[in-house]
DNA sequence: TGGTGTCTACCTATCGATAGATAGATAGCG
DNA sequence: CGCTATCTATCTATCGATAGGTAGACACCA
């Protein structure tokens, strides 16, 4: 397999187990495993689990950005624009009860190592950012919005019924938080 | 030292523990150290981490419930009952940037042994059944405040500022979510 | 063209550290 | 004596990481 290949496979697996254990529970042999290659290998590609989760960290950020860069250009109304916003930490918990590589990390904070951290860091930012702008607010309301919805998710997930992510969100919009 | 004091300290070293990097971080060998005791005999109070962590869970919710009802008898408004409940989840955040025992629980909830699963299903269900009270509110708007209370905590923690809580909390308030 | 060196992408084997868990001994106490 | 609470010592499993080797692709040079 190429590099690009298998790279981006590790990537893909990784983050998935991120997400669905979080970053401590995430084990080169369990990548290894579930690509079939030995997780000696994975060092190859990625030389320490920091340096892994930091590129899962920065990439998730980076499509998202791209995905919300269209989407605020798109020919849709606020609140459509919104919902489309919201159905993205949906689809997490519609793949396996899975959360939000940011939510997950930023709970297990206190463990991560600094090159994570600022990866994670960024996520929060450029989503407060993004939402900053939809919603031509200032940054505070943006960031509640998006709190909200990791929260919104959190909860969700413990309970593990999507009805509740979605009756969360309805109740911020019915509340006037959301639009 | 009576075995009452030893499982309370243990319980009460864990639960810092937990708060500040998770359930999968605690370990019965850095509990021992910081409590000058061996590892194995955490295991004589404890048999199992999972039991462990099933009893934190459950004396967490257990003691919450406490404080909350006397808080609900209280001769307060609601907004400053609200504001009382509220400075509970602040107080983890002040205390070396640690989370609520509950939205750290939440986040590895994939991780989480059954019986730590079902104690942590049962803080979410004692809060949102508490808010409906408070707010004399159906379950699902309780259960969004609450909901957005976990997920400021959890975006604050990120950003290592409490004044991000606050200002989270304050745009519920300003939205109308929150009273 | 054919040999030589280098690079990629893995491999096997192993390291030291740490995890939770257990067996069995022991000190102290009523 | 018997119980409680702790100890020492050890087990198995797993962790991230490293050392060293190798098949194959590719480039360069005589």
């Amino acid at each position: 397999m190429s590099t690009t290949d298998t790279r981006e496979t590790i990537m893909a697996v990784a983050k998935a187990m991120v997400q669905a254990r979080g970053y401590n529970a995430l084990s080169f042999r369990e990548i290894a495993k579930d690509i079939g290659i030995k997780s000696a290998s994975i060092h190859y590609h990625f030389p320490t689990k920091a340096e892994l989760g930091a590129a899962l960290a920065k990439r998730y950020t980076e499509d998202a950005l791209e995905g919300l860069e269209q989407l605020l250009a798109a020919d849709l109304d606020l609140p459509a624009k919104f919902d489309r916003y919201v159905s993205v930490f949906r689809a997490a918990l519609l793949n396996d009860n899975r959360m939000c590589l940011y939510g997950i990390m930023a709970a297990e904070y206190g463990d991560l190592p600094p090159e994570v951290r600022t990866q994670v860091d960024a996520f929060s930012a450029a989503n407060a950012d993004w939402l900053s702008r939809l919603l031509e607010s200032d940054e505070a309301r943006a960031l509640a919005i998006f709190a909200a919805i990791e929260g919104a998710q959190l909860v969700a997930r413990g309970r593990g019924d999507i009805a509740v992510f979605d009756q969360t969100i309805a109740a911020y919009r019915a509340a006037g938080l959301a639009p």
